[in-house]
DNA sequence: GCATTACGACACGGTATGTCTCGTATTCAA
DNA sequence: TTGAATACGAGACATACCGTGTCGTAATGC
């Protein structure tokens, strides 16, 4: 059981994500390259390979590090609809800084490679959503969110919409987000009687 | 003003496209590369280079050329909330096919090549937006739609939400097209009386 | 000490890129 | 008919990155 042999070096380890993180930031992940990763990190590239099965493995890791710090669900609890406007907010809010081309660029990579895409729907979308999905079914039972509607499909339409201008390259604003926020709340429909 | 020397020819022009198009249903832009396109079209690298810059140029050309044939707004003219309706499904249906992936593709390509964006947001997203949003002022003045909501909003939202389960590999059946457009007409809020 | 594992440095073959040269083909104008 | 101009296919070339492998050395437990 005890592990044998000379041990994995935290350091390496983590001058290799700082300089990952560091460099998209820079260059975005388009522009990536495990030999600038290994040479700003100290490291040698076959460190990257011992640990890391892909380009988008090692960015995953970092963006998700860095993710994980930035986004913080605070749950104060009063109506659920509106807890869930301030996600929201606060979601398009991170992603108008740096970290939105950063997404972007992961969201690219998924293209290409299958298992980056495991990754992300595994480690960043799915426990987002278990998060956020008892919130909104929570809003059903509270009486602010109507009966019959998917939290899922809730979310699919969000995020969708946040997605579109990140792939985009559509800058948002706060008046844009309470636009989305105001057609997903009351519908485009005239209502019947007004 | 008259041409002088040898004019481009047709066939060949032809022949890449077609070549192109083949490869990305097969493999997908990701595994698209330039020697395959120019091997199977019995053209030369020479050729592509001379009239695209990039990949992304060729697999666009390619792209539009099929979206355009595949997808054409058949302006039948009751509703226009209900002709919105039927726009959406027929996208949707659409990117369930082969379409679809090349379409994730285009997208993951834009974030790696600036140029590839700006031509897909011009000679896609734009004239797209151009027909749809006319449609979507018709339905607020004809009181199906109703005022204060922005119709290029509703376009980010529910295009958004398609690109959303494109990217992420989700399949997407009528019924879940369904759920988006309910939540989309009707809002998630609780009607204050029902 | 000794086995075991991690490390950095480096080399290798493979693949795709973008640019270039070459000989040949096709068009128009003189 | 000749020549200038341009396109074509074939292929060479340097460059970049990838993924793997080898080496000598460093660090840990037994």
């Amino acid at each position: 059981m005890a592990p044998v042999g000379r041990p994995r070096s935290d350091a390496s380890h983590a001058a290799i994500l700082k300089a990952t993180y560091e460099l998209l930031r820079e260059e975005g992940l388009a522009r990536l390259t495990l030999d600038k990763v290994a040479s700003r990190a100290g490291a040698s590239r076959s460190t990257l390979y011992r640990w890391w099965p892909s380009r988008g493995a090692i960015a995953m890791e970092a963006t998700l590090d860095m993710l994980n710090q930035e986004l913080s669900l605070e749950p104060k609890s009063d109506n659920a609809l509106a807890e869930f406007r301030r996600l929201l907010k606060s979601v398009a809010r991170a992603m108008r800084g740096s970290t939105g081309p950063i997404m972007a660029g992961i969201l690219a990579e998924c293209q290409r490679d299958p298992e980056t895409l495991r990754v992300f729907k595994e480690n960043l979308v799915a426990p987002r959503r278990a998060e956020v999905v008892p919130l909104l079914e929570r809003g059903i039972q509270d009486g602010s969110i109507r009966p019959g509607v998917a939290p899922h499909t809730i979310l699919d339409l969000t995020f969708g919409a946040i997605y579109h201008q990140l792939l985009l390259h559509v800058p948002t604003d706060d008046a844009w987000m309470d636009g989305v926020i105001d057609i997903l709340v009351n519908g485009i429909a005239a209502k019947p009687a007004a």
